[in-house]
DNA sequence: GATGAATGAGTTTTCATTCAT
DNA sequence: TATGAATGAAAACTCATTCAT
């Protein structure tokens, strides 16, 4: 086998071991195994652990970017939103599960302890799903929308602050208002006819 | 020292280094350092590393869980989503940081690695943000509010990515919809003279 | 609480734990607490983990010893050997089960090590066993009495070896002969009928 | 050195080691000095502390109980307990010390603590030594026959003790019974012309 | 006399990494 | 090119033991 080949092989196998167990928790000695190749081998191809990780991340987030921009950047701005578009994205991540998780899921590590992280996260979604409802009329709750968005709007919150975290040069207050006219706006978006 | 005291102190310390270097990265050797106690009194006052992990999620959980609540979800709807609100919330990331890193932050874990995944994260927001200025005059940018905006917008994408891989039953087009609303919204809240 | 008398206290506490756990895996932790005592008090009364141990097979093996002789020792030689007499030292194995055990148990430590060195006796108390009954008529096999004395030929033969190997100018063929002769007697004795 | 020739002699040190110290007071630290080997190489081989001791006293063991067998139950029962069987098994004593030693011999564990449980034994042996010489014309005691019978003695009473309490069904008379028995006839065997 | 609080020193175990073949 | 064999370094965790009060 090519090393080319052998090295995306490789790859893949090695996406599959860091999705399920986090950088830190996955092994040389379990992707060794899994790929079906001797330990050498890999720090021949990949210099090292973290050489072998950032091919990975790499590799992924190359094709990641690339579609994001397909889907996001591209074409005539009027339709540059439409759900056509950020469907191409989701399939990526529905078809690159692995690449995924390792670049934005959680790192899952240690399962008690991330399980416990992920409950305090769903308290939090939970919170603003209620939020998000209270603002309709119970007949027009439909189906895991409320949830979907509020699911957004956390992450669009957690994001948001850790951004500015790295740039204290902005002040609070105008970060709480885009946070705030977002929030509104993603609420006032999917369910359209709500008071919010 | 009285122990209650002693354990909050503990604490404290455990989480800067947790935010720091991440669950596997810290050492319970270095905790114990800083903290100014022995390795045994760790284990005394909280079982394991992971009891220690635990305890302090725990203790910030709890009280980044009843800001947000205060901050969204109480009171009148129609100034929920009011910027004092969030600026509230926003205040106890800053005041908090540590807990903020642990809970939502990016585990650092490996220098070079977490640096990367950020980099390649960066490159999203980057593209998005273009996106969302390519529906601006060019003198409506100001500042950093599309800059804000993107990693809002990224955040929300990757939050509800995460979402809908454990919920497999809702449909792709549905999430991507409501996504597509959620962004198309955003960016004219935030933008308000945006053709977008 | 005079301080005699808690020293006893101590003392049947500590032998049960060490009974149970062995030398090693005992921790005076464990037996302060089983006590109800302060681990201080443990040094304070018995200067170290070794002191604890030492005074409580004093006080086991004293009694012992002098049941002993009085089982065996004393009177008229005529009658020495009289079951009563050894009912008598049986009677002290039963009360004071964990001074027997901690002198003379198979030292438990390590749950599945323990077993499986146990295992091991046991297939050689069970070798021995049908030798015996192989020097019996079928019907001459009364209940465990076989492999009662099965184990008391094995256990004469560990001591003997274990004594032989301290007193290396004793010649082979003498322990030899002895162990033979003692086996040979002992089944005659339990099992008359038998040709053995 | 390929692997399973190192495994045995891995065994071998750990043997040494374990006889010397028992099992709870050796270190992995010292058998791979000792074997002059690295530590993780004792996990490669043996997963675990407890594992490596499995495997020693599986192949001690085995052997062990395979020449008993050939001592004891083979062939001609007339000749079954002939010294010259006996012999056998104490060569097999002889030469495999460690092996012995770690299935049979007092765990050592501490020393000070393996020594006086150790005093207690002998002087228990002592006085059965005693009593077997009472017996005997003074000038019929040939050195070392008695105190060797008196070990014998003990050792079955312990193992017939030990055996015992895991029986409680059976009733303290038979046991003391028969091993008055065996106790009398021992004495009478390897004394003949004692009045005993 | 009694103890809550504290620790030094050691244990088993794991893992990324390399060399001899 | 490929690997079986080997290891240095560090991790989590435990325990007998001792102060300060």
């Amino acid at each position: 086998m090519p090393r080319a080949q052998r090295e995306q092989l490789i790859l893949d196998i090695a996406g599959q071991v860091f999705a399920r167990d986090g950088y830190h928790s996955a092994s040389m000695d379990e992707i060794a195994r899994a790929a079906g190749v001797s330990k050498p081998m890999l720090y021949a191809y990949f210099e090292s652990k973290e050489g072998l990780y950032l091919s990975y991340i790499e590799r992924s987030g190359q094709e990641l970017v690339e579609r994001l921009q397909r889907a996001f950047a591209a074409g005539d701005p009027a339709t540059v939103h439409a759900p056509e578009r950020v469907s191409e994205f989701l399939s990526f991540v529905e078809e690159h599960r692995d690449g995924w998780r390792v670049l934005f899921g959680e790192a899952s590590a240690n399962r008690p302890v991330a399980e416990q992280v992920s409950q305090m996260r769903g308290r939090i979604a939970q919170a603003v799903q209620q939020l998000v409802e209270a603002g309709l009329d119970e007949d027009q709750i439909v189906g895991p929308a409320a949830e979907a968005v509020a699911h957004a709007i956390v992450g669009a919150g957690e994001s948001l602050a850790n951004w500015w975290l790295e740039h204290p040069e902005v002040s609070r207050e105008d970060v709480a208002g885009w946070y705030a006219q977002v929030v509104r706006a993603s609420v006032v978006a999917v369910m359209p006819r709500s008071a919010a």
